[in-house]
DNA sequence: ATGAAAGCGCTAACAG
DNA sequence: CTGTTAGCGCTTTCAT
């Protein structure tokens, strides 16, 4: 029952098939200049009959893979499926294929991986590896990145418009009649050596607000790397406070959906509003119900891979594109009990 | 403010700056045997300085890219975050990586691109690939299906035991004391011109219980192509029946959140039972709370990664690997109304 | 319009 | 233990 690996069909044996030079089968199926209708049929029979596919490893070693890699922090975030979905569906007509590179530690090593030949362009979801790092790595591959509000030199940015979509949350909660609103995000969000990453936005446009509104904010973050047990600590300390706030804002909705199930387990379902942020799903769900941003992130997706492949197309100039949000209000936030 | 892509730094560089020739480096980088602890501090040294890093490309050309597939069906299944993170974790610490490829649309052309040498192995979630056509594909490059009943030749399997698991689930129904169960399921699983998919499985158990506790099978297939609306309509359609079911019992989780969703609309929560497959995150959220069966995804990805890896190694033999389900009971399934 | 030939960066086989 | 050499499969000038 041992197996005998097939010998992959090369070029080389289409070539002698079709009774032409190896070169002139690269030229067909790259569709390049300077083939005859004749030489072309007889190609394209031979490579139908012996099932020939192009190696990817030598096409890249020679130029390019066509394919653009996709760096995700972490594959559960509900955020993330829009985004590939958006990418996969703009390159569908191209040659290009999108595959997926899961950073599950750091994501500098996962995105010198990527950049190590595998693919032709980059698209990175990475809001901790710092500008100048990204710069020295878009000089050896184009590079857009999602979500980060840098003023880049080398790389492409796509973003939602974080301050219009923090501020609406908080314009809905203001109007709802909440005064005493926390915020809760992520640990990366408040410290300031970090990049520009959408929550820093965030935390600063609620920071605005409740000062615009001669109120002290009330903010707690969650140490994300403690899962799930971070996020729901945070909201028992929200909720435990002397005077608790009757709205959380939470800076994303996989952290909405843990502040939620914290506001439940105190017994005080519907009696604390809560919004999220990405409009995920899972917020719709009639039994969840969640306010939440929509920022688009199919469309943030596509715009990126779009972007990617003008560079690929030889643009040298950088792009900034920014995705507008709407808010989506549903059952989980509402007036403040009287 | 145009670029110059920099030319990367190749193992001739190394080599040169070390004083020593390529092979020697190459020798180096793969801690292969007869290297002199001398040359071997050189070479680090010079790769250190010159921040130099393997091409892909050339390295898969010659032999193996590192690189292990993971080919799966759509990046939002919630199911799939476990798959992914059970098989980063099993290659944490080999040369490989993982790099995912989502099928947008024919399974087929999206595990052919995986083969075309982009990866040295490939994890596949493809229910509706054919066998003969998986064992053309398993000669040319080592695969691993997961969640196939099939009885291959030529490549590996890591299965739930879905039998157990469905089982497991009416039997907790029945001791509830439903009689009238219908199952939801998607269409692949009551087309037998299909491979022997873990629905397919699921569909065999519940009407083997069915029948055994003289009942007649009550089956609703909904067209996952249509989206959430068909699961929809056809939860509706079950609820819309003379003798509505008692209990609804899912083939996945997602489907059985659209299920619970349906039943919240008819206004008949807690009325009406509800189980799902494949106890995915959300499933323990307080407020969906939904009854499920674990078939520990990220055992059956790390599983899956180490058995690729044993082939890589040489084995040849096929190998056939089943886990173990378990079924968590929470508050989505109770007793039918009196 | 077609083909010959060089070479991308690396590894494996062999020679020294 | 170390270096030389010959390709892997493809694209790309450059001749013809």
């Amino acid at each position: 029952m041992s197996i005998t690996r097939g010998r992959a069909v090369t070029i080389s044996d289409v070539a002698t098939a079709a009774g032409v030079s190896r070169a002139a089968v690269s030229k067909v199926i790259r569709n390049a200049y300077g083939v005859s209708p004749g030489m072309r049929r007889r190609v394209e029979a031979a490579i139908e009959e012996l099932g020939y596919r192009p190696s990817v490893a030598a096409r890249a070693l020679r130029g390019s893979s066509y394919r653009l890699g996709l760096e995700i922090p972490y594959v559960s975030a509900r955020f993330m499926s829009q985004i590939v979905e958006g990418a996969t569906r703009a390159v569908a007509d191209t040659p290009y294929q999108v595959v997926l590179a899961p950073a599950d530690g750091p994501e500098y090593s996962t995105l010198e991986s990527l950049a190590d030949g595998l693919v032709d362009g980059i698209i990175a979801v990475s809001p901790r590896v710092d500008p100048p790092w990204l710069e020295e790595l878009a000089r050896r591959v184009p590079i857009v990145m999602l979500g980060r509000h840098d003023d880049p030199q080398g790389y492409d940015t796509v973003v939602g418009d974080d301050a219009a979509g923090a501020g609406a949350v908080m314009e809905h909660l203001f109007a709802l009649g909440h005064r005493r609103i926390a915020h809760l995000t992520e640990p990366e969000a408040v410290n300031v050596a970090t990049p520009v990453t959408p929550h820093v936005v965030r935390v600063a446009e609620y920071r605005a607000r409740m000062a615009a509104a001669g109120l002290e904010p009330i903010i707690e973050v969650a140490r994300w790397e403690d899962g799930d047990t971070g996020v729901r600590e945070a909201t028992a300390r929200l909720l435990a406070r002397p005077s608790p706030p009757t709205a959380i804002f939470a800076g994303h909705d996989d952290i909405a959906l843990i502040v939620l199930a914290g506001v439940a387990a105190a017994g005080r379902l519907g009696e604390v509003s809560v919004a999220g942020y990405d409009n995920t799903d899972i917020a719709q769900h009639p039994l969840i119900d969640l306010t939440s941003v929509d920022q688009q992130g199919a469309e943030m997706g596509a715009q990126a891979a779009t972007m990617l492949l003008e560079r690929l197309r030889g643009r040298t100039e950088r792009r900034q594109h920014m995705v507008s949000t709407r808010l989506q209000v549903r059952g989980s936030t509402r007036p403040p009990l009287p």
